[in-house]
DNA sequence: GCATATTTGTCCGTATGTATA
DNA sequence: CTATACATACGGACAAATATG
């Protein structure tokens, strides 16, 4: 609507007033705001986002705006079909499954290698149990979530591999996906955050076996929640 | 300046003439052809990719070009440094050593699994075993490398995830760059067809511990050949 | 089933900023 | 340090595909 294109004297149109914290290319910041509203539910699955709407909203013109739904699209939070353009991807079934198969071969893998941890490891494992703890004194949801994410990449991440790093946070991201068609929130992510702290206290003085076979348990049980609560259908 | 707004008429600018095979996008099929490209080795790893020049060689705008990049991008066939554009990617010694970890993870865990595969399984295994032999025969080292990429993936799929399947086509591309830093590609490539056919006999009758420990030492060989291979620098 | 409105895919021209010879 | 080349980003245009009445 705008159409502000006069004025041909000298007048910093468009992000002129860019924030100076902000340097990582108008492609990569409006794809940085999409991702933050689509991982705190505000866009939710399935949802439209029409080139023309979103470009108007984020400042950025339609080519950038594009360039961003690639960066989205590679991550996978939406797809991107020819000729009808982009929407908040919306997890099936059979992608909750998939992710769990990989969840279960990453991180057992991972646990039983805590012996090689470093302190910097073992940190951030700790910080993102008390993460959690915090969140979940205050009531927000979505930062508990956020605390197990953090939990179960720092797991992971005792495999030392920046491939592996990349991969799970790309397919917890897209589990989060998942998280939002939960109906009630608190009742979904309440229990995670005690047994985070067990689970923790497994892996640092329980031995890779015991903690390993908690894991097991705890992903099966987490999938099965996750999957029962999708209808018959998708 | 231009304003060529008018010719309200059916006058067919731009691409009118694209020879109706090709129809799933002009990004995407420029990534192809680019993608092609890198991996037969015609734009070697260092090279830089400039926007005008291919935009050109390719036929496609640069708005287009810029989006195939950012496809490449996302499988790591070419980096994209801001304000810089981007080049083929060089593979470090740190990205090989963490390639074959990922590798390590997954292919052995994938003939553990050998008991569960479907015959359509074990038939992507011997295709490829064969296409191998096949290329050796002919001298064709590029054909024997996709063969062996082709092999490789047959056994992650043993594990039946399509995340996983996804991930190993991607390392085992970016591998790819590795092996065009080869000086002698036949003596790279050769040893590996043998083997691959042995390791093949392996996981389907000699059982999942023999074949995943051969796999190991397979696996740590020709790490070793290819961390080998480089300069002391990078 | 057809005509129309909307949206996407692609291209062009251009201005601005950044890196390098 | 200046000049030049190139990448980033913008806005406009229109054909083709899709959705809608």
């Amino acid at each position: 609507m705008a159409k502000l294109v006069g004025t041909p004297a000298t007048v910093r149109i468009g992000r002129a007033d860019r924030t100076e914290s902000e340097r990582a290319g108008a492609s990569a910041r409006a794809a940085g705001r999409l991702r933050e509203m689509i991982r705190a539910g505000r866009i939710r699955p399935g949802d439209r986002l029409s080139e023309e709407e979103w470009a108007g909203a984020l400042e950025v013109s339609r080519n950038t705006l594009r360039e961003a739904f690639r960066l989205l699209g590679h991550e996978k939070l939406v797809v991107h079909e020819l000729n009808r353009g982009v929407s908040v991807r919306r997890l099936g079934v059979d992608d909750v499954i998939d992710i769990y198969r990989v969840r279960r071969l990453v991180e057992c893998a991972a646990v039983g290698r805590v012996a090689t941890a470093t302190p910097a490891d073992l940190g951030r494992l700790r910080a993102a149990v008390a993460e959690g703890d915090r969140a979940a004194a205050c009531g927000e949801w979505l930062d508990v979530g956020t605390a197990n994410i953090h939990f179960h990449q720092a797991i992971a991440a005792l495999l030392g591999s920046p491939r592996v790093d990349e991969t799970m946070g790309q397919i917890l991201a897209e589990l989060r996906l998942a998280f939002h068609a939960m109906p009630d929130e608190r009742a979904f992510h309440l229990p995670y955050v005690g047994w985070n702290r067990r689970l923790f206290t497994l892996i640092v003085d329980g031995g890779a076996d015991a903690a390993g076979a908690e894991l097991e348990i705890y992903l099966a049980a987490a999938e099965r929640q996750l999957v029962g609560a999708y209808p018959a259908g998708r």
